[in-house]
DNA sequence: CCCGTGACTCTAC
DNA sequence: CGTAGAGCCACGG
């Protein structure tokens, strides 16, 4: 089976464990973009993967809030009801939000130390 | 099996 | 800093 190279659904099971442990892993008050999960998570390039499984997740202790685009921003509909949720968590959280995005530049694929700076809006 | 959809990302203009 | 296009992966109809 998997003539594609089709995941397991005990595979996908695993994936979306580990998506779920790499977001509890992000400490309260900072951010991290949906690649730098599915990176953390040995899932590289799985980014819309992760946003699938955070869409489906259901569990209210998962710092889902803390997972956002590339650019900073909330990925989620702007205006729509978990777009302004996620934003008073953040700044719950200690985290400057401005107009939906994170007040910490982007870390980009490219960028080097700075990335590591993607940290709590505090001191760098 | 083909096709459309989406809490994505990157490059170009 | 804005929009547009292409690439990407997983899934339901």
């Amino acid at each position: 089976m998997r003539s594609r190279g089709y995941p397991s659904a005990m595979e996908a099971e695993a994936a979306r464990e580990r998506i779920l442990a790499a977001v509890r892993a992000i400490p309260r008050g900072q951010v991290a973009g949906y690649g730098e999960v599915a990176r953390r998570a040995g899932l590289p390039g799985r980014a819309r993967l992760v946003a699938r499984v955070l869409s489906g997740n259901g569990d209210p202790s998962l710092p889902w809030h803390r997972v956002l685009r590339s650019d900073g921003r909330i990925a989620l509909e702007p205006g729509s009801a978990g777009w302004r949720e996620q934003a008073q968590r953040l700044r719950e959280e200690g985290v400057e939000v401005v107009d939906g995005r994170v007040r910490r530049p982007v870390p980009a694929p490219g960028t080097r130390l700075d990335a590591l700076l993607w940290g709590p809006g505090g001191k760098t």
